[in-house]
DNA sequence: TGGACACTACTGCAATTTGCAGTAGTGTCA
DNA sequence: TGACACTACTGCAAATTGCAGTAGTGTCCA
């Protein structure tokens, strides 16, 4: 039985289509660049290499590295063929994965206390990642892309990130305010705030513009 | 062994703390207002209840409907207190899937017209969402809330979605912009407008105010 | 100079989660 | 009355994660 490709598989693909990676640099690489369009784990990110190789996508050879060995792989002409022939199947949906809001729609269990310290946490986790697509960017500025060839690609990429940390920590302020307004976490019920603000997003309005 | 109580149990949890539902209500009350903040499959909501009935929290049992049976579940105490312990743990950080950025990134296989679909997927997997949130804050209005008490948070909730929504949606117009710009979209490289873009994203300025 | 500790460089395995097929009863429209 | 969508699940294989384990390397500090 020949393996399937998944998107996983097209993604650590395309990484070895820019140049011939160890399986160790190509983990760290997908987990700096593809951390926020297609996270996947360490463990997945070393058995796809394997997974191409066995496809003819790929080849593999050890390499000394002191006392040890390292597995490098390169794509393959065959393995180029397959990431131009990706685009025939159907995008996949996005899916979004935020923990601190599936708990924020259940606050009604906790305390005012316990939403303000969710809404810190995700405000903690989304500045960390703003300030890495930050940082990156201004290194790009200094030290170069390391392949300029895509710069026009990465930085679209960036954009999005940005706008999307933005929003986010937009967001985290204005429930913080409305929070604020809460007495309790419970039993709020269709208070005449609620009732505007649900009107509001019954119009599609934004709520976050000042 | 006892089985382990996972984010996606607490989130089953929490609906069964509204009120009873069947297996089949829970997946379907799941998939539509939790698809968000945490999107699960079917098969899994269907276990979820069992675990927790396992645990202690929650009770079954079957209910003729026709010629056939559901299973109905209910909340224990044990299982609201468990709930209120939800608290105790750190919230996991977002992750955020998103194929067609994953493709956008190595668009250099394709052509500006894949862009220009991978864009226009997306565009139509977000507007779908984002209606049906709309739809939802609009029939509140009208029907009544199902859970008034719970309206606050609801409303907090949605906001995110639809200013998340509103983002991407103004990205992708972003996007298209900028591909009707590139000739191709291989080796466009480090052009004066790339290097303007990355010098806006290195000072965190917003590339989609207008 | 040697011990602690972080980083490199992986593999094995159990547990979680998904996807998909299959089974079977129910409601509705033509 | 047959097709087809919806209700109401279960079983199983495959994808993915988490974690522990193994082992060499580099660096800092005492």
């Amino acid at each position: 039985m020949t393996p399937k490709m998944t998107t996983s598989s097209y993604a650590v693909l395309a990484l070895l289509d820019l140049k011939p990676w160890t399986g160790y640099e190509l983990t760290q690489q997908a987990q700096r660049s593809l951390r926020y369009a297609w996270p996947k784990s360490e463990r997945l990110l070393y058995s796809e290499p394997k997974k191409l190789v066995k496809l003819g996508y790929a080849t593999t050879h050890k390499e000394p590295a002191g006392n040890r060995t390292r597995n490098v792989y390169e794509i393959t002409s065959e393995g180029r063929q397959a990431l131009r022939n990706w685009t025939g199947s159907r995008t996949a949906a996005p899916r979004i994965e935020i923990e601190a809001l599936l708990r924020l729609l259940f606050a009604d269990h906790g305390s005012t206390e316990d939403v303000r310290r969710t809404l810190d946490e995700l405000e903690s986790d989304i500045a960390e990642h703003h300030q890495a697509i930050v940082d990156l960017m201004a290194s790009y500025l200094d030290g170069g892309h390391p392949f300029p060839r895509r710069a026009h690609l990465s930085v679209l990429f960036a954009t999005f990130q940005i706008e999307m940390f933005k929003t986010i920590e937009k967001w985290i302020e204005f429930a913080r305010h409305e929070v604020d307004d809460w007495p309790d976490t419970r039993d709020l019920g269709m208070t005449e705030r609620t009732e505007e603000l649900t009107r509001l997003l019954a119009q599609d309005r934004s709520l976050l513009t000042h």
